[in-house]
DNA sequence: ATCTAAGCGAGACGGTACGTCACGTCTTGGG
DNA sequence: CCCAAGACGTGACGTACCGTCTCGCTTAGAT
C-alpha cells in the first residue's frame, strides 16, 4: 500500500546545492534586482553547475521566486488579537514592512515578469498574495459576524480595496509604505467617503 | 528675435523613422508581449537601423514605453458629465477597458521593469498614472464641494483606494477588469464597510 | 604514472566545430579575400555560434591565419636531392607556386594586418616564413660545406636576398611568380652582378 | 585663348580642408596605425564633414595613402655622386631610413590593404616603389656602361634582388633596417655567393 | 562489497540579442 | 555649389546569457 513512497534509484539531489542556490539568488536579488539574477551568476556564486539549477527550476524567474518564497515569513496574520479588525490591521502593517524593503520591488517585478502559470509562479502568488488575501477574507467574515462591519458588501471587492493600494504604491513608488499607511487604508475604507458616513 | 528656437545643425531626426519605430514596437508588444520587443525585431520591422533607435532611446524598455505613451489616449476623464462622481466612474471604466487589453499586462510589466528615473519612464508614469490620478483628485475635490462626498478624508489615501485595485487585479490576474468593476469599487468606497454606513 | 597529462574539467572543445570553422574560413578567404572572412560569415557557414569561435581565436585575423596554417604544407624543402642548391631551388619553386595562388595575397595581407605578437601570428610567421628560412639556412650551410658556395658571406643577408624578392613581387604585383622565377633568383644571386663574376 | 582653363561653376574646393584632412590622417596613422585612420576620426580631427573627404577620396585607404604620398620625399636618389653604384647605395640608405620609421609598417599594410587598381594606389606604388625602382634601373644601366657591373644579367631580377629584402624585413620584422643593411645587400649582390666570385 | 543509476562541478555547445562602431550616403541651413 | 554637421540604413563587432550537452567524478541505495 505504500509503494507510492518508493525511493528513486541513484544519487539523491543535494540539499547543500539547493540551499546554496537559493542563497545566491537571494543575494543577487538584493544586490542588483531581478536583472542580476542570471543563471550564470547563481551558478558561479553558489559553486554549482548550471544543470544542477535547471534540474530543479525551469528558468531564472523560478529560482528568484523560490528564493523569495523560501525567505519570506509563512504567515503574516496574528493570533489572538483584540478583534478581527485589529488582526487585519496587524497583518497589513507586516505586509507594508515586507514590501518596504529592498526585496519589495522584486516582488512586484516578478509578479509581472514570470510566466503566470508555472508551478513556482503559482506558489509565489499563493504565498505572497493569496495567503494574505485568504486571511483577510476570514477576518472580514469574522468582523461582520462580530458586528464590526456591516454585511452588505462584496467581500472580494473589499479585499481588492484593502490590498490593492499596497501594490499600487509598490509599483508607482509614490508615497512610502510606512506604519501609518495600513491604518489609514483601513480607516478610510471602513468609514467610506460618502456624505452619510460618520467620518 | 527669438534666437532660443535656433535649429540644431546637421540633418534633423527623421519623423518617418520615429513613427515606424513606435509602430513596430507597438505591434510587437501586442503580438508577443514585452519579451518580443527586441531592438533587432523593431529595426527589422520598421526598416530602420539599430543605431537610429539608440539615437532616440536608451534601451528596448524605453522604446516600448514610448510606444505605449504614443498610442495611449491623452485624457480619460470626460467633459460635461452629470457630476464629478459620474465623471470619475467614467474615467475608471475607460481605464479598466485599457488595462483589460493585450497591452494591459505590458503596462504593468514596464512599470516594474524599467529604470524608474529615466525620462521616458517618468513620462510613462505621468501619462498612464499621474494624469489619471490628477484628474481623479480634481474630481474628488469637486465632489466634496458639490456635497456628494464628505470632506473629512485624506485625499491621497482615497486616490490609492480608487486606483490601487486596478493594478492589483492587473498584477495578480484574479478577477477581470470588466465594466462593473469600476462601479463596484466606487460604490464600496463611497458607502464604506463600517456599521454606520448606509449600505 | 603520468598524472601531468590530466584532463581539464568540463566538456572538451569540439573537434567538429574547429574543423568546420577552419574550413569555412578557408573558403571565405579564397572567395572574397581577407575582407570576406568575418566572424558572422564563418559562424553562419560553419553552423557554429560566434562565441565558439571566440573561445579559440581572438579575432577574425587569427581565424584566417589558423585556417592558412592548417591548410599549408608543413615542409616545402625536398629530401634526397642531387645537392643542397638543387634542394633550395626546389623549395623556392614550391614557395612560388604557393604564393602564386588565390591565397597568396592573403598571406601578405595577413602578415601586415594582424597583431604581430599574438600566438597565432607567431605560428603563422613560423610556419610560412621561418620554417622555410630555416630550411634555407641549412641548405646554404650545406652548400658551403660541399663547396658549391664560397663561405665568406653573411648568411642572414643571403637569406634575405633569396626570399625577399618573392614577397616583393607578392606585394607589388609586378611580374608573376612563375616557375622560372625561383631559378632566376638563385642564378643571379650565385653569380653576382659584379665584374669579376663569371657570368 | 585660355578658355580651356575654364573655371568650374560653384564654390571651389577648400585647400584648407584638404590640408587639414591630410594632416589629420598622417597624425592618426602615426598614433594608431592604419586601423586608427577612420573617416570619422579624420573628420573630427580635421574639423571637416565626412562628405568633404569623400568628395576627394574614395575610402579611408585612399586618404591614408594620399597622406603618405603627400608627406614622403619626392626623390631619394642623389645627384652628382662618385658613381652609379655609390648613388644606388645612397638611395637604398635613404629608403631604409624611411621604412625604419613609425610609418614604415603602414606602407606595407597599405600596399596589401588597398584596392590595387585605384588611382591613389597606383600613385602610391609609383611614388614609393616604382620611382625608386626606375632610378635603380637607370643606375644599374649606368653601372654596366661604366663597367662597374658585368652586363649579362636580367635587370628586373636584379632590381627584385635589390629592393625585395627591404620589404621582406619590413613585413617580417626580423632584423632592423639600419644603415649597414643597404650596403650589405649591395655588396653581397655584387660579389655573388658562388665559388668563383671574388669575395 | 560491489554494482549502478543519478547527481555533481565544470565548461563547451548553437543561439539570440545586446549595445557600439564605422561605413558610405543623404539632408539640413549657411557662406 | 561647397561646407560643417549630423542623421540615415547597413552590417560586423565582441560580450552576456540562454538552455542543452558532454565530460570524468562522486555518492548512496539496491543487489
Amino acid at each position: 500500500m505504500d509503494s507510492s513512497t518508493k525511493r528513486k534509484p541513484g544519487r539523491p539531489r543535494s540539499t547543500k546545492a539547493r540551499v546554496a542556490i537559493l542563497k545566491a539568488a537571494r543575494e543577487l536579488l538584493q544586490e542588483g534586482g531581478l536583472a542580476a539574477v542570471t543563471m550564470e551568476a547563481i551558478a558561479l556564486r553558489a559553486g554549482v553547475g548550471k544543470p544542477t539549477i535547471y534540474r530543479s527550476w525551469a528558468n531564472r524567474y523560478e529560482v528568484a521566486m523560490a528564493a523569495l518564497v523560501d525567505a519570506a515569513p509563512k504567515t503574516t496574520a496574528s493570533r489572538a488579537r483584540a478583534g478581527p479588525l485589529e488582526a487585519l490591521r496587524h497583518q497589513l502593517r507586516q505586509m507594508a514592512a515586507l514590501f518596504d524593503s529592498a526585496l519589495g520591488r522584486s516582488v512586484a517585478t516578478m509578479l509581472t515578469a514570470a510566466d503566470g502559470e508555472s508551478e513556482v509562479a503559482r506558489a509565489f502568488r499563493n504565498r505572497f498574495i493569496n495567503a494574505r488575501r485568504d486571511e483577510g477574507r476570514a477576518l472580514l467574515d469574522a468582523a461582520v459576524l462580530v458586528g464590526d462591519l456591516r454585511g452588505a458588501f462584496d467581500i472580494e471587492i473589499a479585499l481588492d480595496l484593502i490590498y490593492g493600494p499596497f501594490f499600487y504604491r509598490l509599483l508607482m513608488g509614490h508615497g512610502g509604505l510606512g506604519k501609518g499607511y495600513a491604518d489609514a487604508i483601513v480607516d478610510s475604507l471602513i468609514n467610506g467617503l460618502g456624505r452619510s458616513a460618520k467620518g
